[in-house]
DNA sequence: GCAAACCGGTTTGTGATACAAACCATGGAG
DNA sequence: CTCCATGGTTTGTATCACAAACCGGTTTGC
């Protein structure tokens, strides 16, 4: 199971979860309880809605505009399938205790060597 | 609690996740687990080692060089922060179930509009 | 010997992207 | 009319993930 990298981005991430919460939420408040610049979330939302993961619906309230944002279907399983990737990859990393050990090395002063090889071929005009 | 974007790109979170349950790992045994690039795996393991997240260590086993990679102290540490900081991440958004509702919309064919104000505007030269 | 291929990485070029600043359209106050 | 606020969107920039090219050295074929 592969990251969703259109999930994974962090400030995204908090936009679904936070989604994932509400049914609903405008973009003002988003802006409010997550600390974003505006044109951040603007953008990030664009993303999310090209990815078919939020629904943006535009409305006016009285005279002055309205966006509000809502997770789709897919958007919610992505976001269930993102969280459990995650879990796998934690877990993933419990069962591995044991695994490598690859080579018993001499194990002298090593990297003053790679250190002085280094400069020795730099210095080699 | 922030994301540590060290951390939580991808590649570093599976190379840190990797690195959590063994001890020690090679340059080639972490290329082939994971599948990266030679260049990919270098860079990123850069990054690691200058947040001081992993310690690097270069030898000879004979006469060829060979290059272990640990995860430091510090960096077992921010690796486990990082998971509770995505457990409480995910924890949060349950505990919203019923937040926001914010306004009552009036709901016209509220997209078409703002689509045709935009056209308007545009064509105002 | 000498070229060609291989090994274990590192450096470099580039296309994508996160972010904030600047902007745009509208509404209301004075 | 001017000035500020609201609710966003577009643009510019600095960063960054990634693979291709490279590099020092070693082994292999001839």
């Amino acid at each position: 199971m592969e990251l969703d990298r259109i999930i994974h981005e962090p400030v995204r991430l908090r936009i679904m979860a936070m989604l994932s919460g509400v049914d609903t939420a405008d973009f003002k408040f988003l802006v409010s309880t997550l600390g974003l610049s505006k044109g951040n979330l603007s953008s990030h939302v664009d993303k999310l809605e090209a990815a078919g993961y939020v629904r943006v619906t535009k409305s006016f309230n009285g005279k002055i505009t309205n966006t509000q944002y809502a997770l789709t279907a897919k958007g919610r399983k992505a976001l269930e399938k993102h969280w459990t990737a995650l879990d796998d990859l934690r877990a993933a990393t419990k069962s591995k205790q044991k695994s490598e050990a690859i080579a018993p090395l001499p194990r002298k002063s090593s990297t003053e060597l790679i250190r002085c090889r280094k400069r020795l071929s730099r210095g080699a005009s």
